[in-house]
RNA sequence: GCGCCCGUAGCUCAACUGGAUAGAGCAUCGGCCUUCUAAGCCGACGGUUGCAGGUUCGAGUCCUGCCGGGCGCGCCA
């Protein structure tokens, strides 16, 4: 419906400009929004307020020229002017009924749209570092990076879902050496277990799969591994300890054998998050190894890139970047002393590597405590020689969890934080995945555990099920009363449907493509959950004012029509939320 | 210290990137089940949008300065 006003608008501005009463040649983009109250009708544009200036008249005046202009609709009761010079745009309920007849039609695809301006785009999300399980942190980036993704996808959008896999950094060679001495305990060796190695149980799980398949081949006594070590210790000598401990474990363990370790831990921990994030109701379709990153050359690539640019210098044996001349706050190392590439490097060659791969616009999807990472990306992006508007950074902030009005205390230095598997067990993976996107990404999250698994009304996501559920039950009913359902005799009686709730559901329903639009263009899954909320508002609203299954046919199938398209769009936008719509509950 | 994000009803949050009278849920108070699921509905109460200026037809939204909270500032990953 919006759409056509805005199609409405745009030809009296093609007539105004023949007309001369406006410039020619500019773009025209009409601002048309849903009006707050029905007094101001259903739309109302500012249009003649914002071109009055240009026009050289007052904008009441311009607004009555363009009201002169618009095409006839059928669609359209009648316009007004008013206040400074709105135009409100008063449907007629021909309009509404004909969106149901749309959702009927069109069932999965209704509200799902060809975007203007198509995009090829990658939505890189959660990529946690493979060294343990998910934590209720990862939980909001997988929920809110996964539910983007679907909405942009139904807002006509060519997506890719990718998670970048972190497998050659210094975490997994501690990783590996934490596997490899949990190995050696349980070969009977008594070691003392480094202060800043992997503590979580999960460890000693994956040592017991490894040794099942080698058996003690890799087995050294434990003062040969631990002997002339730098001690263990607090702060800085912890961490030249654990290098230490790498630097011996690759010694005695050679190539092959410490392959054994690494990959056992990469594969199982990796496993395990797939499948966690795959209960959790996100998929990826591409899972890009960092490593892979190095051995195809592709870092060697971006820094080629760079240096033909002319951004590279160096210092100290380093190679740099001059991130500090392209918008970042100083320059940053590509190229360590030791010869080795630094992570930022990697970043910068998969950035690269996503659009070679014919992506115009990359997503990011990062932790609050990520937000450095703005400045130095762009300034890449900048050197490369590529828009830096192709890259763009979404923050999600930290969610705090409470349980009985106390927040819930979490620390990763203790090991003691509750993974995404705990919370999912606790509240279901539907509650989950409403409340981590019920707020603005922007805003920090209150995370409810009490509320999210009450079996209440105050429950949106039970409310919202509900309502679903609730449409099945009538149909259900319908079967057991000996009625039928004819769409056909209800898409011809539509125009019975005059109820104030009737109405009211008919709007919300007539809003789903747009909020689908403005939810994709804002990157604003919250947008659709306070949606999908009222649109459950106004059907029980309806549910409990009026009967469906009555005696005349021509009112039970039109009320039938009514809530079926409900029904549809609610379970259309659960979907695109990653949560399941019940047929009962 | 510098930089980024946030501040809206008692609480948790919306407000479609500048629009008309700032809206929901919870909490509090009062109603509705012999009728398609009460996991529901209806009503009442609740605001100087942190403070002070500025920009304009118009500001919760934009600009400046304060106040308060969160996060970040490694040849770490």
């Amino acid at each position: 419906m919006k759409d056509h006003i805005e199609e409405l608008l745009i030809q009296a501005l093609l007539h105004l400009q023949r007309d001369g009463v406006l410039p020619k040649g500019q773009e025209i983009a009409p601002q048309v929004e849903r009006s707050r109250s029905a007094e101001h009708g259903e739309f109302a544009s500012n249009l003649a307020m914002v071109l009055a200036r240009e026009a050289g008249r007052s904008p009441r005046e311009l607004a009555q020229e363009i009201i002169n202009r618009l095409p006839n609709s059928r669609q359209v009761e009648r316009t007004e002017i008013a206040g400074p010079g709105f135009i409100n745009f008063f449907m007629n309920r021909c309009a509404l009924y004909g969106v149901i007849k749309d959702v009927l039609r069109d069932g999965k695809r209704y509200g799902h749209a060809i975007a203007r301006r198509r995009q090829r785009v990658t939505v890189e999300f959660v990529s946690a570092n493979p060294t343990g399980p998910l934590h209720v942190g990862h939980g909001r980036g997988a929920a809110y990076g996964a539910s983007l993704a679907a909405i942009l996808e139904a807002a006509g959008h060519i997506v890719q879902r990718e998670y970048y896999v972190n497998d050659n950094g210094r975490q997994m060679d501690i990783l590996a050496t934490s596997v490899w001495l949990r190995y050696l305990e349980l070969c009977g060796e008594q070691l003392r277990f480094p202060h800043n190695g992997y503590h979580g149980e999960y460890i000693y799980d994956i040592a017991r799969l490894a040794r099942s398949e080698v058996g003690d081949k890799w087995r050294f006594p434990g003062q040969n591994v631990l002997d002339d070590l730098a001690p263990d210790g607090p702060g800085g000598q912890a961490e030249v300890h654990i290098d230490a401990l790498i630097e011996r474990a690759r010694t005695l363990l050679g190539d092959s054998g410490y392959r054994t370790f690494f990959d056992a831990a990469l594969d199982t921990i990796l496993k395990d998050i797939h499948d966690d994030l795959s209960e959790f109701g996100v998929e990826f379709d591409l899972w890009f190894s960092e490593l892979e990153l190095e051995r195809s050359g592709a870092i060697q690539h971006a820094i080629d890139r760079l240096q033909q640019n002319g951004h590279l210098y160096v210092k100290d044996g380093a190679t740099w970047f001059r991130a500090s001349a392209l918008g970042d706050e100083k320059d940053r190392v590509l190229t360590r002393e030791n010869g080795r590439t630094t992570y930022f490097a990697s970043d910068v060659a998969y950035f690269l590597n996503k659009l070679e791969r014919g992506f115009e616009h990359a997503i990011y999807v990062f932790g609050a405590d990520h937000h450095g990472y703005i400045a130095r990306l762009q300034a890449a992006a900048r050197g490369l020689g590529e828009d830096p508007e192709s890259l763009e950074i979404l923050l999600v902030q930290f969610a705090v969890l409470f349980r009985e009005g106390e927040k819930v205390q979490m620390s990763t230095r203790s090991g003691h934080f509750i993974t995404l598997r705990e919370l999912r067990e606790e509240v279901s993976s539907d509650a989950a995945r409403y409340f981590y996107v019920m707020r603005s990404h922007d805003q920090h999250l209150d995370f409810d555990l009490d509320l999210a698994k009450s079996r209440s009304n105050e429950n949106p996501v039970y409310y919202i099920q509900y309502a679903h559920a609730r449409i099945s039950s009538v149909f259900r009913n319908l079967d057991q009363m000996d009625l039928t359902h004819n769409i056909p005799i209800g898409e011809a009686a539509l125009d019975l449907l005059g109820e104030a709730h009737e109405l009211e559901l008919m709007r919300a329903i007539s809003r789903y493509p747009e909020v689908i639009e403005s939810a994709a263009r804002l990157r604003a899954p919250h947008i659709l959950a306070h949606y999908l909320d009222l649109l459950a508002t106004e059907f029980h609203a309806y549910y409990n004012a009026h009967q469906f299954l009555v005696d005349d046919e021509n009112l039970r199938n039109a009320r039938l029509n009514l809530i079926l398209a409900a029904q549809r769009v609610l379970a259309d936008g659960l979907g695109l939320l990653g949560i399941a719509a019940p047929e009962e509950m």
